[in-house]
DNA sequence: TACATGTGTCTTTTGTAAGAGACAATCCAG
DNA sequence: CTGGATTGTCTCTTACAAAAGACACATGTA
């Protein structure tokens, strides 16, 4: 099968660090695994390529398949013997977004931040220490600038990862950053120093720009959404072309951070 | 907080008929009765109401608690003894709505219908024989017509459910519908014999109004949505005051079924 | 035809996760 | 202050779920 797809998702995205041969595993472990799968390939998968994926015998993969497809938690798919992601997952999701006022807030924020710049916007959050575009609105540029919500990248690689840092332990900062993620998508590689002090001076200015990290025709602009503790709960940022001018750039991150200011206001 | 919502969702809607006792219950069945009762409270819940809530041993609900949380399917609440949904659960969400035509067409249906008409619209579908309000979209009307996405009702109070039930068993039907559902909030009761009737003449004209039945001052009107096989896989409707004209009641239906007709085209 | 590969459902075995319970630490009402 | 209720963490036991594996039935393909 082809999973071609040259950056996406880390697949070892698993919720524990095992690198457990296979012994006995909980069985909510494995449903977790099935799940996060499911969500890095993005398509309904047959029940035998899922025991593989998550590399789980078989047998308990059908009968745990069995008891999320009942529960709703997943559904087969067209032929009937592949599955993905069911309606109840939809529900919960939505029970998610209606206890959340900064994602309900900062979704209709980024909408309209798309729909007035023409640029495409992005509401970012660290995911269990993981950036996630957590809602996009594309923009109407004739070229698509790729970015599916969900879709978890390597903090350094954005403005936005930089935001969110902010305020971190260096120690915790290590922690969450790989060797990998400091390569970029052309190869060329961070120092994890500077990335941290690129962190500190993001955190000091109240917004960050990047030129060119994640591919060489952008250019990310981010601004920072604060909790009520001070902390960065979220970023919005937009992504333009690298080429926009000085002005316009200045004009929109202004634009950005008035908007991250107002989401910051917790009622 | 007001839960003084009296219809609201059923207590008992595990996904299993389980009467037992207590004896031991599989972990990833504990995790579904979890994630179904924070659904029917729509709020952070501590973890010793949780296990009471769910009727299982503190210990257990601790442990898979924590590993929820640690996967990211739930979040700790505020003070910190809470939890609701979480994140992740967003995101598996909304990959189920990426990956359904249907719902993703359906939303978007339902929202210009209410802005076109004024009125409250709303997608409903099937969810594990349950009629449930996948999107629904508020309407102009000064008193708020209650609808909540996600909510789940009995199906004989609605207009939606004989169009959905149409093409079922008998025998099916009686399964999904309980004793209970045909009691209507008001105390009046319905014969199953005629609702039965109802889901015939529905499916066959094609559409469905009900006058009445969820509170005095509501008719419901409904259209299918049908899969490519054929099959009744959703419907959109309109919650209109029941004093609607003959005329009015009449336009709207016929809008209703061209849009819905619309949305059974798949790609 | 034989031979490999995938699928879905059994049964049997055994490692371990669910559960009971004890504990200290809060919290709050009277 | 005192007594009861709640919270979070631990330990130990055994009932039972996860895993192994055998089976029957499709496929494909050489």
């Amino acid at each position: 099968m082809q999973d071609g797809n040259a950056l996406a998702v880390r697949p070892d995205a698993g919720p524990d660090e095992d690198r457990n041969s296979g012994s006995r595993e909980k069985g909510l472990n494995r449903v977790l695994h099935i799940l996060e799968f499911l969500h890095a390939n993005q398509r309904a998968i047959g029940i035998g390529d899922l025991a593989k994926g998550v590399n789980a015998p078989r047998s308990t993969i059908y009968t745990l398949v069995r008891s999320l497809v009942d529960a709703g938690l997943l559904e087969m798919a067209g032929d009937g013997n592949r599955v993905y992601f069911g309606k109840k997952l939809y529900l919960y999701g939505m029970d998610y977004v209606r206890g959340n006022d900064l994602l309900r807030r900062g979704r209709q924020e980024v909408d309209n931040l798309s729909r007035e710049t023409g640029e495409t916007s992005e509401l970012c959050m660290l995911q269990s220490g993981r950036y996630t575009i957590v809602h996009s609105s594309p923009g109407t540029r004739p070229f698509r600038i790729s970015s599916a919500t969900g879709l978890q990248i390597p903090l350094p690689w954005t403005a936005s990862g930089r935001l969110l840092l902010a305020g971190f332990e260096r120690a915790v900062i290590e922690d969450m950053v790989s060797e990998d993620d400091l390569v970029l998508p052309d190869g060329r590689r961070l120092l994890l120093d500077d990335f941290i002090a690129d962190i500190a001076t993001a955190g000091a200015a109240g917004y960050c720009v990047t030129s060119g990290l994640v591919d060489a025709y952008t250019k990310c602009l981010a601004a920072p959404v604060f909790s009520a503790a001070g902390n960065v709960e979220a970023t919005i940022c937009l992504v333009v072309p690298i080429d926009t001018s000085e002005e316009k750039t200045r004009d929109l991150i202004a634009l950005l951070r008035e908007r991250a200011a107002r989401l910051s206001i917790t009622g």
